[in-house]
DNA sequence: CCCTGGTGCTTAACCGATTGACCGCTTGGG
DNA sequence: CCCAAGCGGTCAATCGGTTAAGCACCAGGG
């Protein structure tokens, strides 16, 4: 009997006939172009070994055909699996509200656009489903390559990954010293934002920050220190919450209501910002009259919002194109290097202005 | 020469010697029990052919190597891919501002979660680009069955799977006789509003749509002119707009500034709902005492905006789960079906209220 | 004692592509 | 005139699995 009848999927037409998978391989164009499939192959992948006459001839067919690879043959040739791999650690029902991931992932895309790489994505909510994740990618050779966003301290990832010795790049500040980063100058855009206030008169500005255990936030909040130091601002403060609103909520209302409120917040996501805005509102606090506001990441959200926020827009989509170039460069055999973007940009709205006078 | 080392990548530790991939084979695994690579195969498949003793053996020789299989292999062998393929056709700007996909991609993620199957993504702009990744991935072999989503009037997707014969199932109502159709009763859920407001006291009401290309557009419209013309609303109408905040701010603004302005505006999504917010804010028009606003599609931002808008909340996540659990079904072989998923809600916030007496 | 029928393996073909080794033919140099 | 080199191919092994077919062995029945 037929092996092929018994084990795959028949293909049947509308007819319920069994009928011939119309996807060509390299045989029938061996067989159309009377050579080897070696020959056809040489002859598809620009290798030496065939003339041009034949080339061109085979190639003609194929074209004609409309052959493409098998991705399983090819991988299981030559050790590829054309595919790279997110996994996007996020509890699903905060994932819609930030813009990041969904920027990070056009980014990417944009980049993987018009080559054979795929973009493997998965969605988990702990960090150990995360590492899973990684292992059976790993483990079943569906990924040339990873990527890691979101580094935190002491992050097991890391290890894994070295373990593993799957190319990896990471979005991150460049703390490690053997993997690839792509990071964004969140310093320098923490010292113009802090400048920015300053020179409207504010001297008591909060930071609200995100959980600790990020690479990022240490670095921004270190960042908002130095500045509030550098420029003599010594009311300014870091706080933390957990870039979700109730929490950015809670917070919120407890430094507006306390003995000296600040004049300018900062906040670590645009949620947070957002969920600021409604606890002034709810306060009668005006914003920005008696509160500025200002978020990290601009998005849609802090467009539409009344007073629109003052946000600082970081270059995300930027960051996973070039993330995806630097981690198919590695795959590829590439040296590493940590690249860095092009530099975040304060978007003044109508969430900030002059600090009130006293 | 070694052939391995010629075309592979070779794996190097970190003194820079060449060491073995640590990925078992099931000949490593054949080679530790003892048996041949087809006993195994036969061992870990859980298929007759071997005694339970050796079967015991070479399931926990496996477990103790960690083997995975190799998905190109077992793709090769039995013609399966085991990945499913979702297009994203939408702009990246406007991909992060609505819930929509971001809720949609984390159902699918739940119902794949343990399964072998991953999720294959790409994100493109134009619709030709969406048919050519569904014809590559079809002659590549990468998938399995692809999710379509905003079904369109003649959508040229559906003629191409049906050519292909790549299995489908299609986010939208079942309107397609021969492809399974996982939706949402949308018509209920507009009856729903338009009865709330009408018992608020609302006649003047104006649903501003998104593009009438999409098929849940259609259905919604319809909804909304039979609901109103059983209510006796003759002033109901319905204005359409593209889903940008830009496009509904524009619309917004000419509705609210015409002759009779209506008392209440249902929008298609969440974001044009709160660009309508800002708009009403700018005109001075107080919500909800002069002006009633609906979103569809509940989301953070509707929470977070002050006041919080009364919402449509669809189970989209719930959608997306089903649809992909129809999906190995089909492609497995089984009974296609449409399925209906629960009901929307429709949440009630502060920006609904009595209509004004004229 | 031979024949039959399971059981429990092994063997080998196969999936579709890649690639080192090899081979026959032409051409050119000594 | 003979041999070497180069060109343009073919051949076959290989990647890591799956599976039909075959085979050795043992038990039981006639």
């Amino acid at each position: 009997m037929d092996r092929t009848s018994a084990t795959r999927l028949p293909v049947i037409n509308s007819e319920g006939e069994r009928v011939r998978d119309k996807r060509p391989t390299i045989s029938d164009i061996a067989k159309a172009a009377g050579v080897s499939t070696g020959a056809v192959s040489y002859a598809l992948n620009g290798r030496p070994g065939v003339s041009d006459a034949t080339r061109k001839r085979v190639v003609e067919i194929a074209d004609r055909l409309g052959w493409v690879p098998s991705s399983a043959a090819r991988s299981l040739s030559d050790g590829r699996a054309n595919a790279i791999g997110l996994v996007v650690d996020r509890p699903a029902r905060e994932l819609g509200v930030e813009p990041f991931f969904v920027q990070l992932i056009a980014g990417i895309q944009d980049a993987l656009a018009d080559g054979p790489t795929a973009l493997l994505l998965q969605v988990t909510d702990d960090a150990t489903a995360e590492l899973e994740a990684y292992r059976r990618w790993w483990a079943g050779r569906r990924v040339d390559g990873v990527l890691l966003a979101d580094l935190r301290d002491d992050d097991r990832r890391v290890e894994l990954v070295r373990e593993l010795g799957l190319p990896t790049v990471v979005l991150a500040e460049p703390v490690l010293p053997d993997l690839p980063c792509v990071w964004t100058d969140d310093e320098s855009a923490v010292s113009e934002v802090v400048e920015y206030l300053a020179a409207l008169g504010h001297r008591r500005i909060v930071r609200v920050a995100g959980p600790t255990t990020f690479v990022h936030t240490q670095i921004r909040s270190n960042a908002f220190t130095a500045a509030a130091g550098r420029l003599g601002l010594h009311e300014a403060r870091v706080v933390h919450a957990d870039y979700s609103d109730e929490v950015a909520a809670r917070v919120t209302r407890r430094v507006l209501t306390s003995g000296e409120p600040p004049t300018a917040m900062v906040f670590d996501n645009d949620v947070m910002a957002v969920s600021a805005l409604a606890v002034a509102h709810e306060l009668g606090i005006p914003v920005p009259d008696r509160l500025s506001l200002v978020a990290w990441d601009d998005s849609a959200l802090c467009r539409l919002v009344r007073p629109a926020l003052t946000a600082v827009r970081r270059p995300i989509a930027e960051r996973g194109a070039t993330a995806v170039r630097l981690l198919l460069d590695v795959i590829g055999g590439g040296e590493a290097a940590h690249v860095k973007t092009s530099d975040p940009e304060l978007v003044p709205r109508s969430s900030t202005g002059p600090a009130p006078r006293p």
